[in-house]
DNA sequence: ATATCATTTAGAATCATTCTAATTATTGGC
DNA sequence: GCCAATAATTAGAATGATTCTAAATGATAT
């Protein structure tokens, strides 16, 4: 990270009170959707929760297989898919790489995208004109869609993967 | 399209001087590249060009096709990669179906996504603030990522599809 | 306890994409 | 024009993420 550059999200998820608050906004929301929070079910939420590396649905199956062994793979996807039905998980969807998720702000937020180390950060929504200013009414009412979400991911090399190999900046990966 | 809403692309490209300037563009890219234009290629670079749809490889190849029965998906990716490598056609990925490509505008720009019967359209950039402004450079000096694209697509139910079945606006296909 | 219903499972199926190894076409040197 | 070298193309196999399927397990309410 550059002198001066924020390292601030537009969470600020660090606390545990908010990690415990959208535990149970989450939890809550399934149950009003119909569905049995199982101990699978909550210990895939803290796995999710609990990390800022945005997960695909292999790191949470490897976060929940630490509590439960046993654990399927198609039960990571078969929650994920209800937690995407409830709004409570944020799609962030690659078609060369698995999936990433974001359960802390599960609506549109803009993203920085390593394409060297694969690491997906949210970005101040301060930096992004478009996010910080809630065009989906605007661009619904100029272009006759009608807007439900947007997505703004930025795609590069980041400080880390600059430092450790500056004539890779220009390569990238599979993403 | 609602009343007074721009249908103006950022590219203006209906006219034949624009499409033949572009291919000829794209096929001195190609050749400053070191590889041949051969026939096939030069077919595909027709149709990716002829269509404002952002064909996906099986429309682009079905295109091909019509003019060189013969002519293999393989082929279509191959040379769908080697324009990727030359920075003229644009990627738009999806998860969940089969990428889109765009031949005329190859440097990032803002999309509208239909969820429903899965057309990808240009925006007007002047309805995006972030697009509008450039802001790779700012977004790399904030957060020390060198950043080489952006992408922003808007996501929704076109104004056909709202007006063919309005109830439907809220559900999603596969996109 | 039992019947019912939801959850979970392993593995098969699917789909877009990439890879492979063989074939075919093109090009430059004679 | 002919021939070797090189590039392009091909069909099909392989890959990887995701979804589906049908059976098994677990929980719940009488």
């Amino acid at each position: 990270m550059l002198p001066g550059a924020s390292q601030e999200t537009i969470s600020g998820f660090g606390r545990h009170a908010e990690f415990e608050s959208r535990l149970a906004e989450m939890k809550a929301a399934l149950r009003e959707y119909g569905v049995v929070v199982t101990r699978k079910r909550a210990k895939l939420l803290e796995v999710l929760l609990a990390s800022d590396r945005h997960p695909s649905v292999f790191e949470i199956h490897e976060g929940v297989r630490a509590a439960y062994p046993g654990t399927s793979l198609a039960t990571i996807y078969n929650t994920i898919e209800i937690l995407k039905e409830t709004g409570q998980v944020l799609e962030i969807e690659f078609s060369a790489s698995a999936n990433r998720y974001d359960g802390r702000i599960p609506v549109s937020h803009p993203h920085l995208v390593c394409l060297q180390c694969e690491k997906v950060e949210d970005m101040d929504v301060s930096l992004d004109g478009a996010a910080a200013h809630g065009p989906l009414d605007r661009v619904s009412r100029a272009t006759g869609y009608e807007i439900v979400r947007q997505r703004t991911d930025y795609y590069g090399t980041c400080p880390e993967c600059v430092e450790a190999s500056p004539l890779l900046s220009g390569e990238r990966g599979r993403l």
